[in-house]
DNA sequence: GCCAACGTTGGC
DNA sequence: GCCAACGTTGGC
């Protein structure tokens, strides 16, 4: 089992419109590193906090709730299609650029973790999400981490 | 809205 | 292969 943290902007899709469709494709990933998180990385069931980023004074910038990983790594269609925002046309169908995995919704914090929470507790020390310039969209989290965060949401 | 940090591109 | 320029992310 491994643990993950993936951020959305929140006004853009954030956990509410997860619990809505039960489960989505993570599509438009366009960072290497990341894709690499996705096909190489997740398992099935694997589970993941769901950040929201860019984050205002009435919803802050944190950690929302939980999902899982609920597919195998598949192609992102996104990137074939020349309306969408992030077609990209080195992509090709016969040799994709860009993988996805489908995120189940598990569940939405009673409240959320903030990063200014996450960056003020000691047992949280060195989470990737909360160093400076730290733009990953997926991000590998410890156990420990993990569940440090699971105790503070609640 | 600002701006620092980062990833990517492209000229050489 | 270097690195400057550019576009984007994301915290504030």
């Amino acid at each position: 089992m491994n643990y993950w943290l993936i951020k959305s902007e929140g006004d853009c899709y954030g956990i509410d419109d997860l619990k809505k469709d039960k489960k989505t494709p993570w599509s438009g990933v366009r960072n290497f590193q990341a894709r690499n998180f996705m096909k190489d990385g997740m398992k099935l069931g694997d589970k993941v906090l769901f950040y929201h980023s860019n984050g205002t004074k009435e919803s802050p910038t944190g950690v929302y709730g939980l999902a899982k990983v609920a597919s195998k790594p598949y192609p992102d269609d996104t990137a074939f299609d020349k309306r969408d925002d992030h077609y990209d046309p080195k992509s090709k169908k016969e040799n994709p650029t860009w993988f996805l995995v489908d995120m189940a919704f598990v569940s939405k914090f009673k409240k959320p973790v903030t990063l200014s929470e996450i960056k003020f507790e000691p047992k949280l020390m060195g989470i990737m999400v909360a160093q400076v310039g730290s733009r990953l969209s997926i991000q590998p989290v410890s156990k420990e981490h993990f569940e440090t965060i699971l105790k503070m949401s609640s």
